[in-house]
DNA sequence: CGCCTAGTTGACGTGCTTCAACGGTCGTGG
DNA sequence: CCACGACCGTTGAAGCACGTCAACTAGGCG
């Protein structure tokens, strides 16, 4: 998950002797292990992360101590939501992850000049929003089922599984997890999932593991309409 | 509301006569009427545009014929989700919508040369990113009173209107878009506002007027938690 | 003046949240 | 190697907020 602030940018501080080795070794390799925070709200924000392998959530806490999931991230994406050099919402590795590391003075320092670097980043941010958005479609349908099934085909998707393909997917997150991102309970996910199999839908394998066994079956789930009523319809 | 394809932007094609007028002349003040749509699903792209005054809503169309709506855009907004060269939903004007009409093969070959162009670009991805996030959050809260509540926000924020002002909100979109954007029914829409104005949070007016009378009145309702149980009675 | 759309109000059913207890799994330490 | 404990997940029960359907009212425009 990536932001950029629309501040100027300054990179006058670029004096030191520190911000110019950055500068010459623009990114270095870190290593996280599962459970571990790649950085927390407020935190000042010295660098974006580029996810190299692993999967990482971003995240808001609510007052009531409830957690909002913004987005899942994978390898190829960008962490790192940044606003007036602060962190605005946290970051925390779901299984052992790898990452650059690109400090924000070098990124404001060679986006000046450097094309490719811009149009890497407007094709991140473009990614970005894709992802944003079909998490608010997600979140518009009504049904728990529904959304279940579109957090699957998300993860299908990023897993560059190919649509129709029986493959597992790999599902890294717990159950509050899931249901933080899909604005469910927990117990909601569950369920969905159980009603997924018992359609034959879907198989469930160690709790992490899922295949999609009958995709008309799954699709049916998704599109699903509800109170219906049985439209047989006309009038 | 803007996307930008990841495509290489070939501008191989700025060949012709035409193209080359195109470029000479950027852009060009085009006018709505409202209910007017901008583009359809589908269409081919030949175009962004730059929102000067008025209101946009961006929307896909469901299967069921719902439809799901994307974001609002005001002024200062881009409007134009791209993708292979064809538009990835629909247009439409709420208002009377004056906006600067950006031809693609323009935007593709200034891109390149135009650092002034790329980093506006990525201000406004980014400040896209925000939106779908923010409309993201919204959806994810249960309680249709928080959903209103946040979208009444999202206008103040949009209207200049300095938080805590008691300033008049417009409201130009009607009860179904707001319940299509909030991902409640529209009933639900008229039902939670009504209960702000009994609680006297709000006052509206016009049906396209609201105003805030009692922000902490206001706050509350968003806030609110759920089952509750209401703590005092224990157990 | 009458039609058409937008918005309101009411009644009913239900799928979800919440609360609670149980079962399964994994890591840790004896 | 086994036992324990903590966490994750499942299952069950009850209440309620919202969706749906339906009928009515209010505005807007010809």
């Amino acid at each position: 998950m990536m932001t950029v602030s629309t501040e100027p940018g300054d990179a006058s501080h670029l004096s030191t002797s520190r911000d110019r080795a950055e500068l010459a070794l623009p990114s270095s390799f870190v290593r996280f292990r599962k459970g571990e925070p790649l950085y927390r709200t407020g935190e000042g924000a010295e660098a974006l992360f580029s996810i190299v392998s692993g999967v990482v959530k971003s995240y808001t806490m609510l007052p009531d101590g409830a957690q909002h999931i913004i987005v899942f991230s994978f390898a190829d994406d960008l962490v790192g939501s940044v606003q007036n050099g602060t962190h605005l919402n946290s970051a925390e590795a779901l299984t052992a992850v790898t990452a650059y590391r690109m400090p924000m003075v070098a990124i404001n320092a060679q986006i000046r000049s450097d094309p490719d670097l811009q149009f890497h980043l407007i094709s991140q941010l473009s990614h970005e929003l894709h992802q944003a958005q079909a998490h608010a479609f997600l979140l518009s349908r009504q049904r728990a089922i529904t959304r279940i099934g579109l957090f699957l085909r998300m993860l299908e998707a990023h897993q560059g599984t190919a649509r129709g393909s029986l493959q597992e997917i790999y599902m890294p997150m717990k159950r509050s997890d899931i249901g933080a991102y899909a604005g469910i309970s927990l117990e909601a996910v569950g369920r969905s999932f159980q009603t997924l199999v018992n359609r034959g839908a879907i198989a469930i394998r160690d709790r992490r593991y899922v295949q999609i066994i009958n995709r008309a079956l799954f699709e049916a789930a998704i599109f699903e309409k509800k109170g219906g009523h049985s439209g047989a319809a006309g009038r």
